[in-house]
RNA sequence: GGUGGGGUGGCCGAGAGGCGAGGCAACGGACUGCAAAUCCGUGCACACGGGUUCGAAUCCCGUUCCCACCUCCA
C-alpha cells in the first residue's frame, strides 16, 4: 500500500516519496488577515489538518508550516477605513482565525510565521533575483521591484498556462512595467502610507508585494526544497504560480507535490470575501457542535466542490450521533467503570482509502460500515466483535480527528465529579421508573422520562436496563 | 479567448469496465408497554445521443448544461 496524492503542477495522483525517509514537510497558505474567517478558511485548514494527522497517523515525523500574512493593501485599506491601525486590525484578525481553527480541532502548525518578521529574508530573495536577472526595479521611480515573467521561461507551469493565452487583466497597471503580467516583490512608499507600514530597503523604502512572503518563509523554515505545499484552488494562481516562479527563478528546487482543496460554496456560488455570501464559522458554531462542523466540513473529498444547504449541518448531526451512540453503548459494556485505556486499530480498506490521495469519504464508509457491525454485534452480545469495532472505530475517528471521546469535544458535559453526582441522582430516577415498569405503571414510567428529557437526560431502555446520556 | 473541474437515486457524496460505497431522509418489517436507539429490507442512480465490448455510470465520438481560475480571494 503506497501513499498517493494528486499533484496540481503534474495534475496526476502519484507516490508519495519524501525527501527525508521518515519526514515531511508541508506549507500551506493561512491567511491574510484582513477580515473575518468564514468556512472556505475553515475548510481548507481542515484539508491540510486531515493531511498532516494522516502522515503522523502514517508514521511521518511531519513539519508544518502556516503563514500569517499581515501587511498587504486590503489590510492598510481596511485600517484606514476603520481608523486603526493596521497591525491591531491585522492582529485582531489573526486571533480570530486562530479561534476558528481551534474551535474545530485543527492542529497547531509546528510554526506560524507572520510576513513582517521575514523582511530581510525577503530582500535576500529579491537581491538574488536580480542578480539572475529575474527581477527589475520599477521603469518609473515608484520604487517598486518586479518579476520579470518572460525571463523565466517556465512561467505558467503549475497552472498549465501559456503568458500569451492569458486574458490581460482589465485592471492591471503598467505603469513601470516590461510586461503587465510582471508582478510586484516589493511596492516603494507612497505618501499617505502608514509610517509604520514602511520598511527600509536597497530599493527604496517601502513593503512587501504579495507572494514573496510565502517564498521567503517557506524557504527559511523548510529549507529551498520540501515536500508539499498547500492552499486553496483559487491560490493556484497566481498566488502560487508566482511562488513558484520567483523561487525557481531563484534557484530553489520548491515543492514536490501542490495540494490544493477545492472551494465551498453557498447556493452553488463559491464564497468569496469579494461577493459576500460568506458563512462566518461563528455562525455555524450556533448551529452546530464544534464536532458536527468539523464533520461536516471534513465529510466530501478534499478537491471536492463542497455546497454548503441548510439542512447539511442537520445531517452531519445524525451521522455523528451514530458514531457516538455505538462508541457509547460499547464503552459502557466494555468498560463499565469511568477509566479506560485503548490502542485504536485502523482496517486496511480505511488505511487503503487514506492512502488513494485523501480519500476521506469512502474511509468515512468504512467507519460507518465498523459502527453498523459493532452495533450487530452488541446486540448478539459478542463481546469480542463489540471491542474489535470499538478499537476500530475510536482508531479511526483518531486518525480523522473526530473522536467523540476526545475532551476536545467534551460540550455539556462537565467536571468528573459533577457528572458523577448527576449519575446518582439519574439512576435514582432510573431506579424508580424501573418499578412503575415492573408495575405496568406506565403513565409514572412515561412521567419520569419525560421528566428527565426536559432536563436534558436522554433515556434509552437496552436489554440490561435503561441507560441515559446527556442531549447532544 | 486560454486553463482546469464537474453533471451519480428525494438530498449529500464516493467509485471509474462486471462485484452492496457510505451518510441523511422516506417507506415496510424486527425488537419495545410506548418511545428512543439498533438491526433487516425497499428504491430498477449515474446529463443527453451514438459507438466499442460478452458486459459501460466507468472507455471512445458528438451534444448540452454547470462551476472555478486567467493578478482581491482558502
Amino acid at each position: 500500500m503506497t501513499l498517493r496524492f494528486h499533484d496540481s503542477a503534474t495534475a496526476t495522483v502519484r507516490d508519495f516519496v519524501p525527501l527525508q525517509k521518515g519526514k515531511a514537510s508541508l506549507y500551506y497558505c493561512g491567511a491574510t488577515v484582513q477580515g473575518e474567517p468564514h468556512i472556505g478558511h475553515v475548510r481548507s485548514a481542515l484539508a491540510f489538518d486531515q493531511l498532516t494527522r494522516w502522515l503522523q497517523t502514517s508514521g511521518y515525523e511531519v513539519t508544518v508550516v502556516r503563514n500569517v500574512t499581515d501587511i498587504d493593501d486590503k489590510i492598510l485599506v481596511k485600517a484606514a477605513e476603520n481608523n486603526e491601525p493596521w497591525w491591531a486590525l491585522a492582529y485582531r484578525f489573526e486571533q480570530a482565525f486562530e479561534n476558528a481553527y481551534d474551535s474545530l480541532g485543527i492542529l497547531k502548525p509546528t510554526y506560524e510565521p507572520r510576513a513582517t518578521g521575514h523582511i530581510p529574508e525577503m530582500h535576500a530573495l529579491i537581491q538574488t533575483l536580480i542578480e539572475r536577472g529575474h527581477a527589475y526595479p520599477a521603469l518609473d521611480d515608484s520604487g517598486d521591484v518586479y518579476f520579470d515573467v518572460r525571463s523565466w521561461k517556465a512561467y505558467g507551469s503549475l497552472t498549465h498556462q501559456n503568458i500569451d493565452d492569458m486574458q490581460a487583466a482589465p485592471d492591471a497597471d503598467p505603469r513601470g512595467k516590461r510586461d503587465p503580467r510582471d508582478f510586484a516583490l516589493w511596492k516603494g512608499h507612497k505618501d499617505g502610507d502608514p509610517e509604520t507600514a514602511k520598511w527600509e530597503s536597497p530599493w527604496g523604502a517601502g513593503r512587501p508585494g504579495w507572494h514573496l512572503e510565502c517564498s521567503a518563509m517557506v524557504t527559511k523554515y523548510l529549507g529551498t526544497e520540501f515536500d508539499i505545499h498547500g492552499g486553496g484552488l483559487d491560490l493556484r494562481f497566481p498566488h502560487h504560480e508566482n511562488e513558484m516562479a520567483q523561487s525557481q527563478a531563484a534557484g530553489h528546487g520548491f515543492a514536490n507535490f501542490w495540494m490544493h482543496n477545492g472551494m465551498v460554496t453557498y447556493q452553488g456560488e463559491k464564497m468569496s470575501k469579494s461577493i459576500g455570501n460568506t458563512i462566518n464559522p461563528r455562525e455555524m458554531l450556533e448551529l452546530a457542535r464544534p464536532l458536527v462542523v468539523r464533520y461536516y466540513l471534513g465529510q466530501a473529498h478534499y478537491r471536492s466542490v463542497l455546497d454548503y444547504r441548510p439542512t447539511s449541518l442537520a445531517e452531519a448531526g445524525a451521522a455523528v450521533e451514530r458514531i457516538e451512540t455505538f462508541i457509547e453503548a460499547a464503552r459502557k459494556q466494555l468498560f463499565p467503570g469511568n477509566g479506560f485505556g485503548y490502542i485504536g486499530t485502523r482496517p486496511e480498506a480505511f488505511a487503503a482509502a487514506m492512502d488513494d490521495d485523501l480519500n476521506v469519504p469512502a474511509a468515512l464508509a468504512v467507519l460507518h460500515e465498523t459502527v453498523r457491525a459493532g452495533n450487530t454485534a452488541l446486540a448478539a452480545g459478542d463481546a469480542d466483535r463489540v471491542q474489535e469495532a470499538f478499537l476500530a472505530v475510536l482508531g479511526m475517528a483518531d486518525a480523522l480527528g473526530m473522536n467523540p471521546l476526545d475532551e476536545k469535544w467534551a460540550t455539556a458535559a462537565g467536571s468528573p465529579a459533577a457528572l458523577g453526582a448527576l449519575d446518582v441522582l439519574v439512576k435514582a430516577q432510573l431506579e424508580a421508573r424501573a418499578l412503575a415498569r415492573a408495575e405496568k405503571n406506565w403513565a409514572e414510567s412515561d412521567k419520569i422520562r419525560d421528566l428527565l428529557a426536559a432536563a436534558g437526560v436522554v433515556v434509552a431502555d437496552t436489554a440490561a436496563g435503561a441507560t441515559w446520556s446527556l442531549q447532544k
